[in-house]
DNA sequence: CATATTTTGTTGTAATTGCAACAAAAATTT
DNA sequence: AAATTTTTGTTGCAATTACAACAAAATATG
């Protein structure tokens, strides 16, 4: 079986490095765009939720969301019917910036599929949508102490 | 166009996560499989070519080679026509462990193809590396200083 | 409805990561 | 052959990352 893993850590940690690089321009530090873009696509959402998405883990999320909280990216407000929730929105400072990261985004993404035909890069997205749903249920499995048997 | 950046982090990030739980078992620590794997299979690389390889910062592959050196994991030895470089080549014990690597690597990669058929697996193989090829290239212009526009 | 479990959040600690700045050897250019 | 540039390596920082261990609120279970 053609091994996809590495292909995949290969490219996201090269535009992972690209983007901590471009990003430093709009006074974002390594990792923040992250979790920018995803409050800024589900204003109210909370932490736990944020963790889950990214797919890192729940204290690094939580540091992540103060600091941008002390730079004023986003704020953290309390929910009026949960006491133990905080829900998170984008500053307009925060709301700024979105657009520069979905440029950026857009241009690697059309970097990324070069060469591809339109037919290959359909399969591809759609491949990827599978693979991230198989994969995440092992990573939430693993994350809770789950030992995986091979 | 389909975006496809956010799945592929999301996938490495997931599977970088259980890959470093997993490989705890085996005294290894955050990411250092990554480094391990391919040396194991590139016997006498280089510091250089191994964070090339991997695509991360220079300086922090010579500190995952540090510590993996530290631990006899690997060793570093002089190269007999060239000064500056130090080759790197496996121990045993080193040695002993990549078969665990694959084993692991292998049981994922089969976990994530799942429900993929044949084909599709293949289309996603053959576009994962013509995508790597792609984003590399930018990947290696912008740590070089390079201001990519868009 | 009381108890147990899960969810959500925090803080302490140890580690990896990467940028900057430096050095020396090698390769290239003039 | 000398001078310049590139390659390869290191060390000092400052920061992100995640595991562990804890707490409190919410939800589920008996």
């Amino acid at each position: 079986m053609k091994d996809i893993l590495r292909e995949i850590g290969m490219i996201a940690r090269a535009l992972d490095s690209i983007s901590n690089i471009e990003f430093k321009a709009h006074d974002l530090t390594k990792g923040q765009y992250l979790y920018l873009v995803r409050i800024c696509e589900n204003p109210g959402i909370i932490q736990e939720k944020l963790a889950e998405m990214i797919k890192v883990d729940r204290t690094s999320a939580a540091r992540a969301v103060e600091k941008l909280e002390k730079n004023n990216f986003i704020v953290k407000e309390a929910d009026p019917d949960n006491k133990k929730i905080r829900r998170i929105f984008p500053t307009d400072k925060g709301s700024e910036i979105y657009p520069f990261i979905i440029k950026e985004h857009e241009y690697s993404n059309q970097i990324a599929l070069q060469g591809l035909s339109d037919q290959e890069a359909e399969i591809l997205a759609v491949a990827l949508e599978k693979v991230r749903n198989n994969i995440e249920k092992d990573w939430e499995s693993v994350k809770k102490g789950h030992k995986r048997v091979y």
